[in-house]
DNA sequence: CTCCAGGGGGCCA
DNA sequence: TGGCCCCATGGA
């Protein structure tokens, strides 16, 4: 299994994939705090519910991180509710708001190299492996190879398996180019692949083969 | 009706 | 560490 390879297949089929999709409302520094927030509300969730939450904290003016840090805990909860798991996620991105502030916000942490960036977020509660990740990949625009269960499904397809999240991340980061937009969008086309192999009507491993043979062939 | 999304924390052996 | 359970909405 040639990562490369993989990738220029599932880019001819499924096209760009345009993410990180963010509200063109206020500079560099808001994009990457809306990309943040987005990564975390969009944890188990479907991208459709949380673009509805993203409006709403908009709506409320709430899309900067000093508003939600004053915001009431029941005003955040309000707008976030179409993105679920509600009362977690508004403790979540109260965190996240804390953590910016004392660590002196996207300019002082983008200073960090991607280790010390990815240990940093990762001591955050609500931020695990995918959702720290995704903010260096797609806010910090620093190269890291994003899995998800996807990602998992794909390499399982090739009957490649590892243990644990970044045994999966490691695959990709050695036998890749060291490069942010093509990693970027890779993760976004693995997503792409996942839904269209869902669309088919699926389940076992055998499937996710020949879906992924068929994607290979096109 | 069931299933499950662009996960992560807590608990317990 | 590894396995479970919990969190919750909304589209298919």
């Amino acid at each position: 299994m040639n990562p490369l390879t993989v990738y220029k297949k599932l880019r001819k089929k499924f096209g760009p994939q345009h993410w990180w999709p963010v509200s063109q409302v206020s500079g560099v520094r808001g994009q990457m705090f809306e990309v943040c927030v987005g990564a975390i509300l969009t944890q188990a969730a479907a991208w459709t519910n949380v673009e509805k939450a993203i409006v709403n904290l908009h709506r409320a003016r709430l899309m900067d991180p000093e508003r939600i840090a004053k915001a009431s805990i029941a005003k955040l909860k309000s707008a976030i509710h179409p993105a679920g798991y509600f009362n977690q996620k508004a403790k979540k991105l109260k965190a996240f708001v804390r953590f910016l502030d004392a660590h002196g916000g996207f300019e002082k942490l983008n200073k960090m190299k991607v280790p010390e960036l990815r240990e940093t977020l990762l001591a955050v509660w609500g931020i695990g492996p995918e959702t720290a990740d995704s903010i260096i990949l797609y806010a910090f625009l620093k190269p890291i190879f994003v899995i998800d269960t996807y990602t998992k499904r794909l390499l399982a397809s090739f009957d490649i398996r590892f243990k644990t999240y970044d045994e999966h991340r490691l695959f990709f980061e050695n036998r890749l180019p060291r490069n942010v937009k093509m990693w970027n969008e890779y993760h976004a086309l693995i997503v792409a692949w996942g839904k269209n192999k869902k669309a088919d009507s699926i389940g076992s491993t055998q499937t996710e083969q020949l879906s992924l043979r068929r994607v290979q062939r096109q």
